[in-house]
DNA sequence: TTGTAAGCGTTATCAC
DNA sequence: GTGATAACGCTTACAA
């Protein structure tokens, strides 16, 4: 009686309740019913084809008698793994962000894997510091554009599969849209409307997409012979855009593209107060294509991002470093597309080119 | 040499590797550093003021040293408790939410707890998956506007706190904004504008907010003296707005709530394309004041919920109810406030009566 | 106050 | 193919 050498072992008391009050099955349980030992079970339930079809439905049956679920975190323990994938946005509150959620969310669930949200609400210490935590639980990470330094995303992308969206860093995965399409019609529609001077109201300082579109916008704009110049700015939200108001008016642009469409949102609706009419006076046009943009006066042009996309694609690639280890690190280019609406049309200064659109 | 007995634990191999690709450091590591022994170290790092303050920070020293992190897994195994709180939202995609999220979210990260969102994508089927796995591994639950039945849902609260949005359940804690201030002034109003029939555009059908708006329009209506009727609807967005567009004109109401804004937008969109003039000919309301519904032209009167409150109080709950046990299920009331903008205006129909506002 | 040791529910490595 | 058994990293009685 007080040998224990070959004994079974005594059946662990597990910690979580079930629906009356009682414990949730483990193995142990499933092991009795179906007469097998705790480690067939749990093979049997893992890894399949390693144990007879005859136990291995014996120990199904048993399962879903007892109404069994793995407990997450004991099996975490020794293998690592979670079967979560953690998503960090900057602004939950930012449309834009929604699609990619979804993407991500609904790509996670297909592969029978969950996605645990997080918020940065646009820091970068916070930021870093809600990665750190995540990497902890999570079998991978996404960033939405992400403002960490390429040295942190690096540093955090050493731990497990990392991939950026909307951004790139040496060596680690990432998904862009590619702008140059979207940016290149609009160019083309600009010009031909007549308009020479074109502005572009910025995002955060520390924002690589923000970067991009500025510098396809001054790199198509010199090439199409139009000049370009960059208004400064602050934060990425309806509200920033209101503040470059002023700037805007300042200059020489007929024609200004922001950062995002919160922003030109924002920046429409603040001239439209001062009683500037758009598109007569300005042509205004935004970055995303979000929920929203067409509910305006004018509506928005825009130039669109596959949001979802980036969100599945992001997701798709941190599953596939998960199981076939660093990849490629490919960029893959989701293209951008121009959405013409109401808030472009001619320039003010000047008669439109040939080819222009009708008003 | 073979004999165990008395001598230390053997060091346990990590599974988790750190930046340098070596093994994240443990209770054990910082032990052997401190000079004491591992059980100490977890009280001092888990139950503050169990060590003396001395060795306390010996260990918390050894800690910071090492850029040590707890295991949540470990840790969750032994306790059950994992410091996560699960959100289940019917659709990420409508913007009501995405307050409702952020205040959950910064009341967990300010009781250093972790938010985890699933989305139901409008199905109580796959809300009633999600929330099951959730549970799994959260210490808690919060369903936004679920569609789940009261069995399900009282049962799940079995298991684990649960706490219910814009719903009431016997037995579960709830946290509903209180419609009856919001409607009552925009009866009132209506009604100092001319308006004696009234429509209601309503939500799901399952929905137990979409239910109780339309009750309180009802009573309030009838208590006025106005008549109100509903449209029957179907999917709570911009576009099951717009499909109600034919009944509305069909009907003799003048003035027409929408259960949500999405619809109220999709409303007003499409009688707008059909050459109806808003507030002209109908004046149009919306509940939440979600982000956009002042974008449009005219921008939408609404019955503003306070969402981001609906967030934090929600999460409140789960807490209390997590460390006091289950709680009086308090139903606090959070005023609704009516957002008067331009998409209502006097009757076509009959002259406003006394105390009307200025067109 | 601190050390010892037995879990927590899995998976993984052996034997057989 | 299946059964023992030792991790995985932490918490928590119980002793000392």
């Amino acid at each position: 009686m007080s040998e224990s050498t070959g004994m079974q072992a005594p059946r662990p008391r597990s910690t979580r309740r079930m629906a009356g009050g009682k414990q949730a099955p483990t193995i142990y349980d499933i092991a009795e019913l179906a007469g097998v030992n705790p480690s067939t079970v749990s093979r049997a339930l893992s890894t399949p084809g390693r144990v007879s079809a005859k136990t291995q439905t014996r120990i199904e049956d048993a399962a879903r008698k007892l109404n069994y679920q793995v407990n997450a975190f004991a099996r975490a323990l020794p293998t690592g793994r979670t079967r979560t994938i953690g998503l960090i946005v900057s602004d939950i509150t930012n449309p834009a962000y929604f699609d990619i959620i979804r993407g991500a969310g609904t790509a996670a669930s297909a592969r029978d894997y969950t996605l645990m949200l997080a918020e940065s609400t646009e820091s970068a210490e916070l930021e870093l510091t809600a990665a750190r935590r995540m990497l902890a639980t999570v079998d991978g990470l996404i960033l939405a554009s992400p403002r960490l330094s390429d040295a942190d995303i690096s540093q955090l992308a050493s731990q497990k599969p990392v991939v950026v969206i909307n951004r790139t860093v040496d060596g680690v995965g990432s998904v862009v849209a590619d702008t140059e399409a979207g940016v290149a019609d609009a160019l083309r529609h600009l010009a031909a409307m007549g308009h020479r001077h074109i502005a572009y109201v910025a995002g955060p300082e520390r924002s690589w997409m923000s970067q991009r579109r500025w510098e396809t916008i001054k790199a198509r704009s010199d090439w199409s012979g139009l000049s370009a110049t960059v208004v400064a700015s602050g934060v990425p939200t309806v509200d920033g855009g209101r503040r470059a108001a002023a700037a805007v008016r300042e200059g020489f642009a007929t024609a200004v593209f922001c950062y995002n469409d919160l922003m030109a949102i924002g920046l429409m609706r603040e001239l439209q107060a001062a009683g500037v009419n758009i598109p007569d006076e300005f042509s205004i046009l935004g970055f995303d294509n979000i929920f929203g943009s067409d509910f305006t006066t004018p509506p928005l042009s825009t130039i669109k991002s596959p949001l979802h996309e980036l969100g599945t694609t992001a997701l798709g690639y941190v599953l596939e470093e998960l199981d076939k280890g660093p990849g490629p690190h490919r960029l893959p280019v989701l293209r951008t597309e121009l959405v013409l609406r109401g808030s472009t049309g001619p320039s003010p200064r000047q008669a439109p080119g040939p080819g222009a659109a009708t008003a």
